[in-house]
DNA sequence: CTCGAACTTGAGTGTATGCTCAAATTAGAG
DNA sequence: CTCTAATTTGAGCATACACTCAAGTTCGAG
């Protein structure tokens, strides 16, 4: 833990250097070496300020989790419309981060015990946020559907985000107008 | 490459592990070690078959890549309903290709440029049959608007296999019957 | 300015990784 | 059975990995 400004500059050059390389080369690639090389310094100013690299790596996606909702505070009175917009925006305008929070979280899930937990803890979090907006749209629908639509859109949006990441020629925002559009189509069938 | 009955015995026992350490622990995970700890051989066995462990792994996601289609013979006959079933079948079905596909296809592709246009390739293709199956039910909507549609029912399969991967306990074909439903509603829109 | 705490370096540790290679063993054809 | 080709083993190579540690340097308070 830095306590000086400078193990305090360290420290955010290190969470730097490791955001960036998870972006860029996965988990696989982001060795302590790496990580060093690209914050300039050395192992030991590593070792003072993180008991190990996955610390290091668990904090940045920590970041990355708490990104995907930049407005905790809209809870209780944003729209599904509104949500759906913010993780384009996400996706789309912190691509690093956004690249970091599907590959490692998202995928990273698949083979890690501590990320999935982590990973579902935060899902049926964004699944109650958007079933709360479906509700509050329309609250004559009941709390075990809204919960289903929600999944299918979070499904449809975790998925068009993978295929943006692959290829960022992909018309994301374009198949986003789609899904609020499907979205108000299947409302009507109510 | 195996010429003997020997040889090619242990070729199959390689790729049988390099499949089931794929499955289970990830491709950082899969060590030469790993592979030839589970497939009863020497690290010289696997270097007398494979030029290389990528090789071998390699293998083992074209495989994972080619099962997501178990019935490329369907192509121009089948429904949209069916390719859904396949899909789920696929997924519930064989966990473990399943879970390669998912993690080491889709997600692998993040950061490796070759898993990446192989899977690009890939997603083309089954975008492409879903879009044909779209117009063989549909004929008067357009070819670009199948392929959206397509890309829409896709992202959110694979977004849901995601979310059953890591919760098995999630009510996957419950989600997927309910994409069937909406995707009949959003047909009957036109 | 001093002095102790914090930070940084450089050199190293122990272990794991993918791969090589020569000798030994097995397989298969005649 | 012989003999050659194929396969397998066991021992090792070179390198990379996460991490340690003592000495040197910088920081910050008094």
């Amino acid at each position: 833990m830095a306590r000086y400004q400078a193990g305090i500059r360290t420290e955010a050059r290190i969470i730097d250097a490791t955001r960036e390389l998870l972006g860029e080369v996965g988990l696989e690639g982001t060795t302590l070496k790496a990580i060093c090389d690209r914050a300039g310094v050395r192992a030991g100013s590593f070792y003072n300020i993180f008991d190990s690299k996955e610390e290091a790596i668990m904090r940045v996606v920590a970041e990355a989790i708490a990104s995907v909702d930049p407005d905790p505070q809209g809870a209780g009175t944003d729209t599904v419309g509104e949500l759906i917009k913010a993780y384009a925006r996400f996706i789309t305008g912190q691509s690093t981060v956004a690249r970091i929070y599907l590959q490692t979280v998202v995928s990273g899930g698949l083979t890690d015990n501590d990320l999935a937990k982590r990973f579902l803890r935060h899902h049926e979090r964004r699944v109650a946020r958007f079933a709360d907006a479906i509700r509050r749209t329309d609250p004559e629908i009941g709390v075990a559907e809204a919960g289903e639509d929600a999944e299918l859109l979070l499904a449809a949006l975790n998925g068009l985000a993978f295929h943006w990441m692959l290829q960022p020629a992909f018309d994301f925002t374009g198949h986003i107008r789609r899904i609020i559009d499907a979205h108000e189509w299947l409302r009507r069938r109510r």
